[in-house]
RNA sequence: UGGCGAAUGGUGUAAUGGUAGCACAGCUGCCUCUGGAGCAGUUAGUCAUGGUUCGAAUCCAUGUUCGCCAGCCA
């Protein structure tokens, strides 16, 4: 991918280094490690004390490649990997869960890698497939079938449905359950050779069609799929299901600790059935945990791809997403989502996470890292009347308060300059500390200016631009500077400055909920019409004539921003807003207003 | 009306029979050449009703509410 590409190419002066802030911030204990374990670190503390597994923390995160990974896989990633890398000899696997040829592709294994790796990390030799153990399982399915503990079934899907009975209501076996192993036997050789259509017939475990779980009732662990898979090609023509293979792939890469969302928690007599009938020595144990539900966002890849295929968004990694690309083109950085999947814990309560909390994560760490510039998003015309038509100054500004070794630059001061245009009001409202007619106001790193007069079209009164006035014993950084005004702006000189194009994100849902809508509505009736407002005449400092698509800065007074990475091309800087400042102004305003 | 699981401030999460704490959000101040950041303070909570106990968020009982399960998906 061409975005990808651009991203490993950024410059280090900014915040695009994945491997180097890794290391620069790994030094910071997560929450959930310095201050207490969630339950299932308990489970796994204890096992260890104890000796079980000899000791061995083996985990894996195991996704279906069939779509991109969001943020609800990044707390799976990050709980399963950063579980493994408390303990000294613990380790995660990466395994795909392909036993689906028919939604499955290569596509999608790939992005996954890519995303892992992005969050950081690392599954060293251990990346597997489930579709090479389709030997195993093959074999371990023949052994069922001798042990009398699976038949194959001739019903249809709706007859099996129907066997199955309800939750309230006991199911009837199959007349097909009591095939001798020999048939059995020679009935799933069949199936493999392709003698068989498509759901002509189904390997069926046999457990109890009585039992109160519905999954133990005669659950389907092969069937017949004439489809090429991704990765096997044409070798298969029978598949095995979900939970015949995960709990065998689990045994078999000796996976100590199964970890797995509420969902599951339901197939976990069938886990172990299927690994106590096949007499596997140390079995994995499976826990639970609740998935992450994040407000105001859809993460279905139903609803996801219906805004994808309806132009609702620019692609999966469209800023707005939920999706790690998404996150990532938005500007989020990997330890931001980390932070924020130590911070959220784990449990096994279903709820639903304040996407503030999020927020907070990305500001938290970008405030601490991005480099600081100045970039007018709406820009207003200021001509300072008493600055000298051909002067130019160099003033010095620091590159980050936060971190002293990002050290200062040169930002280049005129005689005109842009300031955004919220940063003047004709009749500005109580505590508003920016400019105003006779008002003064400090532009940062440069002087006090005054407004003198106010330039407006005659003939639609609008506002063209603004005169100020220089004090020239006011420059920063100076012995005459001290003298104080309410409010410093940010400006932009308009012979230095550089276009560009600025996007402003806002959350792509106006409801908690998404989801919940009345009989017959969609889910789409609940976007937010204002999630994008692209911004076509900002103008930002020249600094930024040396910016790398992925590199992340913080416009002084506005929020953090990231160079888009699929959109900004050689002469053409395109800005995605990650998030904005806190704005305290717009607070005050607000219940002014009210 | 079958089974499984879960309920702690607005949100997320601790307290493992002994002072209900932390973070986010909110609100007040202080500070500030970013109305950012930082600092200080503050509002607000154990689903309900019984019981056991010197003492219950924690144990027991009953109830309530919510989530998940009837794919040849994972």
């Amino acid at each position: 991918m061409a975005n990808h590409e651009a991203e490993s190419n950024s410059k280090p002066s900014t915040v695009t280094s994945e491997a180097r802030n890794r290391e620069k911030w790994a030094e910071e204990p997560s929450e959930s490690q310095s201050q207490h374990k969630d339950f299932i670190r308990e489970i796994v503390a204890e096992d260890v004390r104890q000796g079980k597994h000899g000791g061995q923390v083996v985990t894996r995160f195991p996704p279906e490649p069939n779509g991109y990974l969001h943020i609800g896989h990044a707390k799976s990633i990050c709980l399963n990997f950063g579980l493994s890398e408390e303990y000294a000899q613990g380790v995660c696997h990466l395994r795909f869960d392909d036993t689906n040829p028919l939604r499955e592709s290569l596509e999608y294994v790939e992005s996954i890698k890519e995303d892992v790796r992005w969050l950081g990390f690392d599954w060293q030799d251990h990346l597997y497939f489930a579709s090479d153990y389709f030997d195993q399982l093959y074999q371990y399915a023949v052994a069922l079938i001798k042990k009398g503990k699976a038949f194959v079934c001739d019903l249809t899907m709706e007859q099996i449905r129907e066997y199955r009975g309800t939750p309230a209501e006991p199911g009837r076996e199959s007349p097909y359950r009591n095939r001798s192993v020999e048939e059995n036997l020679d009935l799933f050789e069949r199936m493999r050779q392709g003698e068989f259509a498509d759901g002509e017939k189904v390997l069926r475990a046999k457990i109890d069609m009585a039992s109160p779980n519905i999954h133990l009732r005669d659950p389907a662990i092969y069937r017949i799929r004439h489809a090429s898979h991704h990765r096997t090609g044409d070798r298969w023509c029978i598949y095995p299901m979900y939970d015949f293979t995960h709990c065998l792939s689990d045994a078999i890469e000796g996976i100590t600790h199964s970890l797995c969302t509420m969902e599951f928690e339901v197939h976990r007599p069938l886990y172990e059935w299927v690994l106590s009938e096949l007499e596997f020595e140390q079995q994995p144990r499976q826990i639970e945990f609740a998935r992450l539900n994040l407000g105001f966002v859809v993460v279905s890849k139903r609803l996801l791809n219906e805004l994808v295929e309806g132009g609702y968004v620019d692609g999966w990694n469209d800023p707005r997403m939920p999706t790690i690309c998404g996150l990532r083109r938005r500007g989020y950085t990997p330890e931001s989502i980390r932070r924020f999947c130590d911070k959220i814990g784990v449990t096994k309560y279903n709820a639903t996470t304040d996407p503030a909390l999020l927020e907070h994560s990305i500001r938290d760490d970008l405030n601490r890292r991005a480099q600081r510039v100045m970039g007018v998003l709406r820009p207003l015309r200021v001509v300072l009347v008493n600055y000298p038509e051909d002067k130019t100054e160099q003033l010095e500004a620091v590159n980050n308060p936060e971190d002293p070794s990002a050290g200062t630059r040169l930002v280049p001061f005129s005689r005109v300059i842009y300031i955004e245009q919220g940063d003047f009001r004709e009749d500005p409202p109580k505590k508003f500390f920016r400019l105003m007619p006779g008002g003064e106001v400090r532009l940062r790193y440069a002087y006090i200016i005054k407004c003198v007069d106010v330039v407006k079209d005659p003939d639609t009164d609008e506002l063209i631009e603004v005169h100020c006035t220089v004090d020239f014993d006011t420059r920063s950084g100076t012995g005459q500077a001290q003298r104080k005004v309410k409010g410093t702006i940010h400006w932009v000189s308009a012979d230095h400055g550089i276009p560009a194009q600025v996007r402003l994100y806002d959350r792509l849902f106006q409801v908690q909920d998404p989801t919940d809508v009345e009989e017959g509505e969609d889910f789409k009736k609940n976007l937010n019409p204002n999630s994008l407002e692209t911004l076509t005449t900002s103008i930002v400092e020249p600094t930024l004539n040396q910016a790398r698509p992925g590199d992340r800065y913080q416009f002084e007074r506005q929020g953090y921003f990231c160079v888009d990475t699929k959109d900004t091309g050689p002469d053409h800087l395109v800005f995605n807003r990650t998030v904005p400042l806190k704005d305290t102004w717009a607070k005050i305003e607000q219940k002014q207003q009210r």
